[in-house]
DNA sequence: AAATTTGAGTTATCGTCGTTAACGTTCTCA
DNA sequence: TGAGAACGTTAACGACGATAACTCAAATTT
């Protein structure tokens, strides 16, 4: 242990911490993100505004950090989903992972909202981040998946674009991202590949969350499951074993 | 003529309205949409804030309008990157307005932010007017798309997936939407190729503008050519006559 | 032409917000 | 036990949306 006795006054303020972060998540998901306030946060924990000063340098951090924390949450949510299945079936785990991420972000609207849609001032992009990747949750969060592609390319199991589809420029631009990669020997095309079914996921995923498809859609459930699966049919070629998670 | 003489009156209001609403854009533009205030846009203009209230109900209402206005710009804007490719040639015309859509969006981040982000309390959606094609300026948005679409389709030149992919309650949700169409006979697996498309479109742009790509790569703009380019070999089989536009 | 109504603008005010400064109070540790 | 840090308070500044009451000029009506 690095800290044996936590020392009173560090429980206590780690606990004021938690509370404060936990109360603007409730004004988050009850009034969006324009509802967290220090003076309704304080209001709530019968404090006055100021106090928050001592814990956090300013709304802006306190957001910051509030995101950091949903990252992990839904890194958290997602390797959930697919610790139940065996590591060797990477396809379905990365589809249960799709399901569940879908899941977490309709479920979290406000929440998805903060992390994924337009970047608010302060909270820390994944760009500078990019060499440690751990530090951040954003990284870790991406990861998830990637390692998952990653193992469906070691099996054989992904069968790349034709290189005339490739453009010569994409693989140029790629490269030095590919040298941040521990595998380096990664296919340009199977590069394209995951970043496009990233894209897809969160198109669909922002598109719902959003309510951009209401217009077409009642229920957006079974495009989202025609999609992936044609996806799964794109990279595999074959079907992957489903099963609608939830 | 519907208005013989505008009665001077009318024409100084209509101009006023008219400089509110560009200072708004240039506030949205230079501050994100937080930087909207009816104060900042009457202390530009020499006026108080309260003078405002004689042309908008609310701050709320005026960033509606000035949504509509986007929307019916960027259907300009697309409709003008159509028009010099002729009727006939609905992928090459498909393919030059998601060019378009994607320059029109990176050229104006905060706009896009405001109408494809998360939705604004008090901003028309979709689906209130899916009745009429015309009265919203995003159906009209939609249209743009929809119309070479199904010219596409018309031409025999979309070959839809086969029907295992496509999920049978897909179908039976998209029923209430193909109703709405002129053309009740598309199949539904056109409507999922076309959907698909608009959500592929959408979130590679989203992610873009809201920088959620920069971590991977440092120009979009190869992944985006090299995506279009396998959406159309997918939908039509061949590869489309391209230009890239700008 | 005079009177009246309408429209557009003002000032004053209320309650909200983030943030800072100055001031107590309480707990911890030497 | 005393020094000092940590935590909390009140007071205040400037900015925000919104409303009410008021002034003034323009348009309309008589």
């Amino acid at each position: 242990m690095t800290t044996v006795t936590p020392s009173r006054r560090e429980r206590l303020r780690t606990a004021t911490v938690a509370e404060i972060k936990q109360t603007a998540r409730r004004l988050l998901v009850e009034g969006g993100a324009s509802a967290i306030s220090l003076r309704a946060i304080a209001r709530e924990m019968g404090m006055t505004a100021p106090a928050i000063y001592r814990y956090f340098e300013s709304l802006e951090a306190l957001i910051a950090e509030l995101c950091s924390d949903l990252y992990a949450e839904v890194s958290a949510a997602l390797d959930a989903a697919r610790q139940p299945i065996p590591a060797d079936q990477p396809a379905t785990r990365l589809r249960a992972m799709a399901s569940e991420f879908r899941r977490w972000c309709i479920n979290h609207r406000a929440e998805f909202a903060l992390m994924f849609g337009e970047p608010v001032p302060g909270v820390p992009e994944v760009d500078e981040v990019c060499g440690q990747h751990v530090a951040s949750g954003v990284v870790a969060f991406c990861e998830v998946f990637m390692v998952e592609f990653v193992t469906l390319w070691r099996q054989g199991k992904i069968k790349p674009p034709p290189d005339e589809v490739i453009s010569d420029q994409l693989a140029e631009k790629l490269a030095p991202y590919l040298a941040e990669l521990d595998t380096p020997e990664l296919p340009i095309g199977v590069v394209y590949l995951f970043l496009s079914g990233w894209i897809r996921l969160y198109g669909m995923v922002a598109m719902e969350v959003f309510g951009h498809l209401s217009w077409a859609l009642a229920d957006v459930e079974p495009l989202f499951e025609t999609d992936m699966a044609a996806y799964f049919h794109l990279i595999t070629g074959e079907a992957p074993a489903i099963g609608p998670a939830v």
